[in-house]
Order: C-alpha cells, then sequence, then structure tokens
DNA sequence: AATGGAAGCAACCGCTCGATA
DNA sequence: GTATCGAGCGGTTGCTTCCAT
C-alpha cells in the first residue's frame, strides 16, 4: 500500500524557518499544546509540512533545549551510549535531557565520528547494534533491554565514585505521555527536556509565557541571532530560549520562559494546554548539565544515589581514541 | 581582498510503529 | 483481523559560514 504524502506537496513551504513562522508555531503550541501536528499546519495557516511543523518544535523551539557546544561529559556520554545502543539517537538523546537527537546525530556525525576514526584503529568502533537480519520492529523491542543494559553498566561504572544526591525528577517518569499522541515514543527526552526548561543554565525559574511584548523581543532576538557565527555559538537561527542570549547577562535572559513548572499556572489561560514538560519542576540543570541523567540514571534503584556527579563520566568503560 | 574547500547545522525524506476505526 | 492515520526515528541533503590559500 502507498502511502499518501503526509502533506499536499503543493504549496508546501520548504527550507529554513522564518521568525515569524517560529512565533506562530510557537504560540499555536503554546495554546494548544504539543501534539496533533496534523492539524497544525491548517489551524496557523504555516505553509509547512505537518512533519516540519514537528520537527521545527522539537529540534529548534521546544523548551529546556540546550544549544551550543557539547561538553566533555556530554561527550563522552554520547560515545558511551552510541557504543551501548548503536545509532539509535532518540534512545541516546533520553540520556541528554537537552539535547534533541538531531544534534546528538549532528554531533556525533560532524565530531565524534571523525575523532574516533582519527584515533585508528577502530577498536572503539561501536558495535553492529542492529544485525541486518532482524527487523526494525524486532530490534525496536530489545530496546528496552538495551537501555537496560546500558544503564547498568553506567551505574556499576559510576557506583564507587562518590555520592551524588539526586535530585528530584519528577518530569523523567511521565515520559512520553506528554505529546498527547507520540504513540510509544522511546524517548523520554520529550518530556524531561522540559524539564530542564528553557536554557536551563539561566533560566529563571517561570512560567512558559509569551506575551505580545515578548513576542517582540523575541523577534528582535532572532532577527538579531540569525546571523551569529555557526562556530563556538551556534545559536542559531531564533532561538527563543537562547542559551547563549543568556550569557549576555541580560536580564531578559527569561524573556521567554518556559517551563517553570513551579509557576506555569493560571498565570496564562494557555498554561493549561501546555504539555507535562512546560509544567514540570526544573530539573536544576543549572547546576549539573547531566543531573536528569542522573536522576534517570539512578532511578528505580535508590540506594545508588551516591555517585559524584562530577564523576559522573569518568568511566572508562571502553578504549576510546581520544 | 577574493575564492574555493571544508565544516556544521537545520531541515527534509522515507520508513516504521502504535493507535484506532 | 485489516486498513488507515498520525507520529517518531534515522539517514541524508543542502545551505550557510568559516578558514586557508
Amino acid at each position: 500500500m502507498v502511502r499518501p504524502p503526509c502533506c499536499d506537496k503543493e504549496g508546501v513551504k520548504k527550507g529554513p524557518w522564518t521568525p515569524e513562522e517560529d512565533l506562530v508555531l510557537v504560540s499555536y503550541i503554546q495554546e494548544h499544546g504539543p501534539g496533533n501536528w496534523r492539524a497544525v499546519p491548517t489551524r496557523t495557516g504555516l505553509m509547512r509540512c505537518s512533519k516540519s511543523c514537528r520537527l521545527r518544535w522539537t529540534n529548534y523551539l521546544r523548551p529546556g533545549i540546550k544549544r551550543g557546544n557539547f561538553t566533555d561529559q556530554e561527550e563522552k556520554l554520547i560515545v558511551h551510549l552510541q557504543a551501548l545502543l548503536g545509532n539509535r539517537w532518540a534512545a541516546i538523546a533520553s540520556y541528554l535531557p537537552e539535547r534533541t537527537d538531531n544534534d546528538i546525530k549532528n554531533y556525533w556525525n560532524t565530531h565524534l565520528k571523525r575523532k574516533l576514526q582519527s584515533g585508528g584503529d577502530g577498536a572503539a568502533k561501536p558495535p553492529a547494534h542492529r544485525p541486518a537480519s532482524s527487523s526494525k520492529g524486532q530490534w525496536e523491542r530489545r530496546l528496552q533491554t538495551d537501555i537496560d543494559m546500558a544503564r547498568r553498566a553506567l551505574r556499576e561504572a559510576l557506583t564507587p565514585l562518590g555520592d551524588l544526591k539526586p535530585q528530584q525528577h519528577d518530569g523523567v517518569d511521565a515520559a512520553g505521555a506528554s505529546t498527547g499522541g507520540g504513540g510509544g515514543s522511546d524517548s523520554p527526552a520529550s518530556s524531561s527536556s522540559g524539564a530542564s526548561l528553557c536554557s536551563p543554565s539561566v533560566a529563571a525559574p517561570g512560567p512558559y509565557v509569551l506575551t505580545t511584548e515578548n513576542i517582540s523581543r523575541m523577534l528582535d532576538g532572532w532577527a538579531g541571532g540569525r546571523k551569529q557565527g555557526r562556530r563556538g555559538g551556534s545559536a542559531g537561527p531564533g532561538t527563543p530560549c537562547g542559551a547563549e542570549s543568556a550569557s549576555t547577562g541580560s536580564s531578559d535572559a527569561s524573556e521567554v520562559s518556559y517551563g517553570g513548572a513551579a509557576v506555569a499556572s493560571a498565570a496564562t489561560p494557555t498554561a493549561g494546554a501546555l504539555s507535562e514538560y512546560e509544567r514540570k519542576p526544573a530539573v536544576a540543570a543549572q547546576q549539573m548539565p547531566l543531573s536528569a541523567l542522573e536522576s534517570w540514571l539512578f532511578d528505580d534503584d535508590s540506594h545508588f544515589h551516591q555517585v559524584q556527579s562530577a564523576s559522573l563520566l569518568d568511566v572508562p568503560p571502553m578504549d576510546y581514541p581520544f
């Protein structure tokens, strides 16, 4: 059976999103919450494919996304997880709640892969985790097993390292249910990322607020930010939460303040429509970018709540060439 | 200062899965 | 039990920007 295209190819705009489109999308999602993507283009008037809208939201506009340079810890974690899970970016992304699978994938393809290759021996080559003979469906069913394995491996590796007090992570386990339709997404990132909120390193806890004023400021920011250099900052076009913008020390850091569960309350009529991740309490990512991971990692084993976060990834289970 | 190649990132495409009628 | 729809995932492409010459 041949599936019809997800959207009419005629009249569908492609290419980079404009700030205005972002704004429309964000406003719509703020009001209705993410999900029902099929309806988004028609209801917003966006000349975009529903998939495109979803991608734009999940990879870019979604609150809690951290952009910019990957830390050493993140890098090691990605390498580790890639070795364990293969190219299952969504699963890997679930360990890095602030990063999108697309981001991780790009980072892998542009940095880590090359690093590993230049490392030479290929000893750290990830296993062919997905045998050609097994269907994706079968493989997917093993994902949870994979994750459990990874979890265990990480935990075992980390356990002797110290004594970390894990954070509350109300949001993490609620994963998946957040998008109201995300049939079986195995990516807790969707929700937990929200937990980490917009630009966690800066975001003052606050409601997900998009007032007209904020929107216009947002557009200003976009307009300015769009031309930023791609290296180093990578604020990218339109980062409503722009982690980088915070680095300016501007008091506007939380202008467009997503998340902030504590307050996302009735302040705005739309707050109720927001999905879980706008309402989840923030993982105190400010302190430690991987706190959500830690929380998750030790989620089901409270007695493991004793790992030094600083040492989290000083795990040498594999021989990485770097 | 101009140009070509390389690098990085955003977005698209096709496939698959789960839910539902 | 089957067909269809909506959504997610991974691979790939194309554009933009940077850097070296």
